[in-house]
DNA sequence: CTCACGAATGAAAGAGCGTTCATATGTTCA
DNA sequence: TGAACATATGAACGCTCTTTCATTCGTGAG
């Protein structure tokens, strides 16, 4: 393994009881969001999940060109998502540590079980008439 | 209460062990989390995660117009992640279940906590030298 | 040094999204 | 039925974001 980051996380924790977001933390946590609401970056972390990667066997695993793979790449590295290391002529990329991939798998988790509720009906029938 | 959903969802279940995502996979999952990836909705939900509310109230309460409160409403009501119910001339909004309050509680927690490693970095500095 | 490979960057095109304004639909009450 | 309130809808502007193309920077080998 290269390095997960500070990898202080208990990855399954529970997550506190919940408080209202404030305008500030909703920007915050929305900015940071927006990295996994694009297939192509999705596409990116879960192939990161299963371990680390050099770029551009990266943007092959995942179907996308050498550069825009690497613009995703920067987005994701200045969001704290994802750590790359040199490694001769290479960058290795890895997850920034547990709490990426929980959230990961979460997301995924969470929305694959709301998709069984619903097919992509216009969701005017749901309002439960 | 007015309805919650199916609500058959033990909110804070581990995901499992993870696949890595297909294409089109990726693209659901995607659709989905770009519910999440802008203030307003978040807002909205993160209201909504602390019980029903009818459009107009909420509306004021996030900050937002009427209007544009009622699009997003929409959206996320497409996505099966809110459901309305008429009451009286009012239609008040409720999470659809415990799964979107978990993603929720979960997606604020683990982007709280990666934000404990950064500032607002570019992250060229954080590539390990 | 020079060449080849891997990765990052910048500019620009194209598409998608959120907001606003104006208006329509639906509901209650007099 | 008509007025007032609550919500939804449609069109359009502006903005942001993703991708592509071309180029540059960095690294290792001959």
């Amino acid at each position: 393994m290269v390095r997960m980051g500070h990898g202080a996380a208990p990855a399954n924790a529970v997550p506190r009881p919940h408080t209202r977001l404030d305008a500030d933390s909703a920007a915050r946590v929305a900015g940071t969001l927006q990295a996994l609401a694009t297939p192509s970056r999705l596409l990116i972390l879960s192939r990161l999940r299963e371990g680390p990667c050099a770029a551009t066997e990266l943007a092959a695993e995942v179907g996308m060109e050498q550069s825009a793979c690497s613009h995703q790449l920067r987005l994701l590295r200045n969001l704290g998502l994802v750590v790359g290391t040199r490694q001769g002529r290479s960058v290795v990329y890895a997850l920034y540590d547990n709490h990426v991939a929980a959230l990961l798998d979460q997301a995924v988790y969470h929305i694959e079980h709301l998709r069984l509720g619903l097919s992509d009906v216009d969701a005017e029938d749901l309002q439960e008439g």
